[in-house]
DNA sequence: TGTATTTCCTACTAAACTGATAGGAATTAT
DNA sequence: ATAATTCCTATCAGTTTAGTAGGAAATACA
């Protein structure tokens, strides 16, 4: 299941790709315009600008904006990041890979074959799509 | 992430399959070849024979058994069994949906529309992976 | 310079979930 | 009878989730 941390991210992230303007959009805007309590949604804005997704300027009309192109953001990078590893098990993980210890072959594993196959199509969706079809209304 | 019970009742399904004949297997058995706690694996296959996937008998030479052909039994009753759900989010899940409270309408919700087309694809493989298929070596 | 506004940072917490473990009852084969 | 096995209920420690609290730091503007 998807955290709400992700789902608040995206929807920020949708937020923010649709009402860039002159100033940075602010926190509270966002919150109270998607529903999320405020306080919990400034600290995921923390980490998609420490992971380099947003930048933010403090102070008096303060708020967060994208660094790059909403069509340069891939879904991939965003949900690593939100909601960790894509596989469902660190065994077919990319970027998170952990061999199983109960596990004697990957090879021969069915828990492993069935996962890759499910990673590989979830990647696929992920890949190809970036935040701004993900952002079209 | 698949927790482990879904892992655990997986694997010890496939050793079912590989392993059935005159008698019953027993979870003993499983849970040393598979490394699995006994305790812990009895219960996992305890909801998998109320969900009606396995038989058992009680006493000395029991164990359990499959009721149902390993092709005749899909990946999706397995895994909403074990892990539930197979949607990421409740708004796209097929069994059990439930609407976000914070979402005002669902067709143009942009997490909806991605977690939908995630959801469509692991369910076309769940749905097309038989336990016979999943347990061939 | 002062004040309001905003992000930034750290720490804490209640509730739920996960991955077990413990102990024994019920059933069955021999 | 007894040994083996499933069945059932309860408990538990650790982790994760979804926040909350309080204030520090930076900025705009009067």
């Amino acid at each position: 299941m998807l955290s709400k941390k992700t789902k608040y991210g995206l929807k920020a992230l949708t937020y923010i790709v649709r009402h860039e303007g002159e100033n940075p959009v602010q926190v509270g805007e966002i919150a109270k315009f998607e529903q999320i309590p405020q306080k919990f949604l400034e600290s995921i804005l923390l980490t998609l600008r420490k992971s380099g997704f947003l930048g933010s300027k403090k102070g008096k009309n303060g708020g967060y904006y994208l660094l790059k192109e909403p069509k340069n953001i891939l879904m991939t990078e965003v949900m690593r990041v939100l909601e960790g590893p894509i596989a469902m098990v660190p065994c077919v993980s990319l970027n998170y890979y952990e061999p199983c210890d109960d596990c004697p072959d990957e090879k021969t594993c069915s828990v492993h074959k069935l996962m890759l196959k499910v990673r590989d199509n979830t990647l696929d969706i992920f890949r190809n799509t970036t935040l701004a079809d993900f952002s079209k209304v």
